[in-house]
DNA sequence: CCCGTACTTTGCCACAGGGCTATATAGCTG
DNA sequence: CAGCTATATAGCCCTGTGGCAAAGTACGGG
């Protein structure tokens, strides 16, 4: 699944968010994912399939427990796209003033 | 709608893209749809509807047609999460320094 | 070696939402 | 006003996905 896709569920995105401020174990995930939405463990468990899918987080093997952590990279993508859309006049605006400066009408042959 | 949803879905970032670089009228962009993904007019008008309603785009009347315009707002939020959930240690930096000074594991009693 | 703990997988149901056609609405234009 | 253009709505399928309970897997401890 596509990391647009991934954030697009509020549970996905309270357990980035949560991975956000260190890693932590699949049950802790499935715990607070229990108390803010009331969800059960299998269906967090889903979650966070789909976000290790999406690339959004990895996860590591320690005795029964599974270690997840944030992987930032899909993040950036994903705060540069957002803000690539917004950028749009900056990077234009010195081709806008030249356009201004330009004798674009002919007044002036 | 939420931003996040609404942004989920190929076809209305194609059309968060074209609206970036300027306004444009429904019928461009059911017809950038139409070649990019295939989708029919009234396909189209519904994502726009997803879009308005999250607030990504305003939309004004000229004449029979509709012209589409981007808010950033909602784009800014957007990338503003997405950026705040990779800049954990920007700010905490500190305190993992005053935790590598402190002596917690009582070696020097 | 078996039980409890920690997760994941499986199989199921229900519903949201994306696609389509057909139809409605609204405004030019002849 | 008739009719064309531009867009939105309505109504309908069908797939994807989120939820659950139950079963499967893996590991550590007594």
């Amino acid at each position: 699944m596509d990391v647009f896709q991934a954030v697009a569920d509020p549970v996905r995105r309270s357990m980035v968010e949560r991975l956000a401020r260190g890693e932590v174990t699949a049950g802790e995930l499935a715990d607070l994912a229990a108390e803010r939405f009331g969800i059960r463990q299998p269906t967090a468990s889903k979650h966070l399939k789909v976000l290790r899918e999406s690339g959004l987080v990895t996860s590591t093997v320690d005795a029964q427990r599974r270690v997840y952590r944030l992987d930032p990279g899909p993040l950036d993508e994903l705060a540069g796209w957002a803000s690539r859309q917004t950028s749009f006049w900056t990077g234009r605006l010195d081709a806008l003033e030249r356009h201004l400066e330009t004798d674009h009408d002919g007044s002036t042959p």
